[in-house]
DNA sequence: GTCCAGGTTTTTA
DNA sequence: TAAAAACATGGA
């Protein structure tokens, strides 16, 4: 066991794009809910708050990332390089209906706008817990309303969507515990018979919210660095931590647009 | 005004 | 079947 916590950077791991409701401090500290608990964390106070179990969890310090990091990049050097770029990157264990409601809202949509989403969801259905901060709404409570009573979050046409996951969610027609331990294909074909949930947003739900290490979202960036970056690879060619893998690129690519110039000059 | 944003659904050919 | 277009909203 070790007794000190190795490959976890605030910032590459709050501010990845993987989850939505932290937001960076003037002193460098991240603010954030998850689990219904406000939380402050800082490169000062970390040790502290990962004493108590449910931050352990959150910020998956059972998992060595030093160790995957190493195996990810032994298989492939550019892979190597975008780990390197971001080494202190983690998968949260977010709230599993917290990380399927968001990843819809995001679809076609930037994060700047999401996180905005995201807010009101919170403030408008989710239960204070002190401070002006929220709690994220249930599936049920969200389950009792209908699309026209979320117009004040302003999600758009996603707001069916939402409702739709969360009568879906609610009922327990899907079952979001049992999807953390069944088959991946079968838990992915589960999410997409909500309306509004397709390949991307279900394989987001799997690996932020159900931590399916293996699901591997496929976005607009996967799919250029995928094609620029590993022409002729497969997604499940990174094993049992592709979607590790998979954030390491994301991540490397989105602050890298020079990887992409001349693919761009081509066309 | 036009384009785009961690896509999906609906319509069209 | 496969390729377009539509979908809400807001910032660049």
């Amino acid at each position: 066991m070790k007794n000190q916590i190795t490959s976890f950077d605030l910032e590459q791991t709050l501010d990845c794009g993987q989850c939505f409701r932290w937001d960076k401090q003037g002193d460098g500290s991240y603010t954030g809910v998850a689990f219904g608990q406000i939380l402050n964390i800082s490169a000062e106070n970390r040790e502290e708050v990962l004493r108590d179990q449910l931050w352990r969890n959150y910020f998956d310090i059972g998992l060595d990332y030093d160790e995957i990091r190493a195996a990810l990049s032994k298989e492939d050097a550019v892979l190597a390089r975008a780990a390197d770029f971001a080494p202190g990157m983690r998968i949260l264990n977010q709230d599993p209906w917290e990380a399927l409601c968001s990843f819809i809202i995001s679809q076609n949509n930037n994060i700047p706008r999401v996180k905005g989403i995201v807010a009101r969801l919170c403030t408008q259905f989710g239960d204070e817990i002190g401070d002006g901060y929220y709690s994220f709404p249930t599936a049920e409570r969200l389950a009792e309303l209908k699309p026209e009573e979320l117009a004040d979050i302003r999600s758009g046409f996603r707001a069916k969507y939402i409702c739709s996951a969360a009568q879906k969610v609610a009922s327990g027609e899907v079952d979001l515990a049992y999807l953390k331990t069944c088959p991946l294909t079968q838990a992915r074909e589960a999410l997409m018979t909500i309306h509004g949930v397709g390949p991307k947003v279900a394989d987001c739900a799997l690996l932020y919210g159900l931590h399916r290490l293996e699901a591997f979202p496929m976005d607009v960036w996967m799919k250029r660095a995928m094609q620029t970056l590993f022409p002729g690879k497969l997604p499940e060619s990174f094993g049992q931590y592709a979607g590790i893998a998979q954030q390491y690129i994301f991540h490397y690519s989105r602050n890298n647009p020079t990887l992409f110039a001349a693919e761009d000059k081509a066309g």
